[in-house]
RNA sequence: CGGAGUGUAGCGCAGUCUGGUAGCGCACCUGGUUUGGGACCAGGGGGUCGAAGGUUCGAGUCCUUUCACUCCGACCA
């Protein structure tokens, strides 16, 4: 490709928005546009990276025996009514009528429309197992889109599903070749990606997992173990439970308390608490009220119970109560319900009022926690004879011990750029997608469910692999494999060699000539801008017959010979 | 959803308080000089000032309505 005839056009100047850097240069350099809140065009750089990405991913999967297919993009609604997933997506998901006043939604994911797919065509066990797959346009109504790439509302994800007989197959022909199918994907992307456990939410399913790509600009916290391989992503990450002050400091005494309901004005939040009872956040206990959504408008306001020393992890909490969603609670709302906000606790409750407590208080028999009444705590309270339901609620904190080997566990930020999962039936039961079996009785498809983020990997791509110049693309997805500048296309011997050099070139790869008339700093600031991995400058230095080879990586340019150039070159990017 | 802010040339912005000829930088066009780290000189083109309504002799500027976009937050008993 040529520069000059290109449609290529750079930018000095960031969108006043932009904060990444993979938002930043993608729209410095060309590659896409913003056309709307989350949404963007691709320019023709954009769209050979999004390319040459989407290859990759289906190279390795067509390798693992997977198919490729293309769905609807427009789907009817009645698939979503029939999986009761059209109420329950909530906003996100698109809807709208055509002129016959027919619902329909735009896929933001297609579980629904691959089952209606494959229960019209699997009928016997014999057919089975099988992985389907498609790389496509999605679009959800994200709340907040923001960082270009990273979380828009329009992108391209490749989502594949496997259908199988049963548990087993589903685990070994599915989940795990699928892991170890992404593992290969992302490692020829050049990515320094970790494995995670990840929240399997309400949908149930034993497992997933999440493939993050480690960048401090990672959306997604996950949490590691300083010695094993654990990983997890902070909304499932488990650990042992936290010792108490005293176990671990034996100058601090476990605090003696008598039970007993204290006078404690105006102490309403845990450091408070602390300060006034002179102990340890770990002695008290912290109640949350939110109010958990259901279907059909069902709502009931909970009290999840922690010690004051964690912190609540909403999605665990949300997946305690079995509920759609967790939203805040007003604090009329909580007098409404015979609650007193600052003073909440599990003993003494309104009627109607759940209370769920974190796995580390059971046993608890000696705690400090709100006595339901305005101005007033219990101390010395035992939560056993309570009979409260305990379930794992708070969230991992820096410091807490690994539950495999009891290392330190740590933070880290990552980008989720895949997540594997096993579905079981929770879509081939209620859409009545069955087969029969060996014995000829009718079952309904054990899945697994696959996605990789396409677009956002160009984000991610661009935040682990970038300098203060640009972008510093990997082999398998950079948009050009090699850019011949030519410093000065008036000078004869300048032109006539880096033309030469094209062709020769253009043979075995995809070569971009910057042949536009404009100066030298010009032209290598874009080279930089595109990031592509090499460049070949013909410059000055034609008259001793030399060129220059630079490394976008390393920024290190090399003389050689004309003559030995295009060896040289083949040597690099083979 | 809550809070804040911004809409003026392709992009980034000033002008709005205090109404009176629509501006700057980049980009673009023409000519010339320059040519190894985003050149310079001269000339030039390009605007429903987000939209609708109102006040006024006169509105980018004041008032009302509306649309769009962006940022921050949703981490508390």
């Amino acid at each position: 490709m040529r520069f000059s005839e290109s449609f290529i056009y750079t930018s000095k100047e960031a969108p006043s928005d932009a904060v990444l850097p993979s938002h930043i240069y993608l729209v410095r350099g060309g590659f896409i546009q913003s056309v709307g809140a989350g949404l963007y065009n691709f320019l023709p750089l954009g769209k050979k990276v999004l390319d040459k990405v989407r290859a990759v991913a289906k190279e390795e999967l067509d390798k693992a025996g997977c198919q490729e297919v293309e769905l609807a993009f427009v789907t009817p609604s009645e698939f979503w009514k029939e999986s009761g997933r059209f109420e329950k997506y909530g906003k996100e998901l698109l809807r709208f009528k055509d002129r016959k006043d027919s619902e329909y939604v735009l896929g933001p994911t297609h579980e629904e429309m691959m089952v209606n797919m494959a229960r019209a065509f699997i009928k016997s066990y014999k057919q089975l197992p099988v992985n389907l797959y498609q790389i496509k346009t999605k679009f959800r109504d994200e709340i907040r889109p923001r960082f270009g790439l990273m979380r828009g509302r329009e992108f391209l994800m490749k989502d594949g599903y496997s259908f199988h007989k049963d548990e087993e197959s589903m685990i070994k022909d599915g989940f795990e070749k699928m892991e170890k199918t992404y593992s290969r994907i992302f490692e020829r992307l050049g990515l320094d990606f970790r494995i995670v456990e990840a929240d399997s939410g309400a949908i149930g399913g034993s497992g997933s997992k999440e493939f993050m790509v480690l960048a401090d600009s990672g959306e997604d916290t996950i949490v590691v173990c300083e010695d094993c391989d654990y990983g997890a992503n902070i909304e499932a990450a488990v650990r042992e439970n936290p010792k108490a002050p005293h176990e671990i400091d034996a100058e601090y005494e476990r605090p003696e308390m008598q039970f007993g309901k204290f006078y404690t004005p105006d102490v309403k939040t845990i450091d408070e608490l602390a300060e006034f009872f002179h102990i340890e956040p770990y002695y008290t206990l912290k109640t949350v009220a939110k109010k958990a959504l259901y279907d059909e408008g069902v709502e009931k306001i909970v009290l999840f119970g922690i010690r004051g020393s964690d912190e609540l992890q909403e999605v665990k909490a949300c997946n305690a109560v079995n509920a759609n969603d967790l939203v805040d609670v007003s604090d009329e709302e909580l007098e409404k319900a015979g609650l007193v906000p600052g003073f909440m606790g599990p003993k003494d409750l309104p009627e109607d009022v759940i209370f769920i407590a974190d796995k580390t208080l059971e046993g608890e028999i000696s705690i400090i926690a709100g006595a339901n009444e305005k101005d007033y705590h219990y101390v010395g309270l035992n939560l056993v004879v309570l009979k409260l339901e305990h379930k794992d609620l708070a969230a991992v904190k820096e410091g807490d011990s690994c539950i495999k080997c009891g290392g330190k566990l740590k933070y880290t930020k990552g980008i989720e750029v895949g997540h594997i999962f096993q579905l079981g039936t929770r879509y081939s039961a209620p859409m009545k997608a069955e087969f029969l079996d060996e014995n000829g009785k009718s079952k309904p498809f054990v899945m697994g469910t696959y996605g990789i983020g396409i677009s956002r990997l160009l984000a991610a791509i661009i935040e682990q692999h970038h300098d203060e110049r640009g972008p510093i693309w990997t082999k398998e997805s950079a948009p050009f494999d090699l850019e011949i500048i030519i410093s000065n296309i008036k000078k004869e011997e300048e032109l006539k060699t880096g033309e030469s050099l094209y062709k020769e070139l253009s043979k075995d790869f995809d070569v971009l000539l910057d042949d536009r008339k404009e100066r030298f700093g010009f032209k290598i600031s874009d080279y930089e801008l595109l990031g592509i991995p090499y460049a070949i400058i013909v410059g000055k230095k034609i008259k001793d017959g030399l060129v220059e080879i630079v490394d976008r990586k390393t920024l290190q340019k090399q003389e050689v010979n004309v003559k030995e150039a295009v060896e040289k070159i083949k040597r690099l990017l083979v």
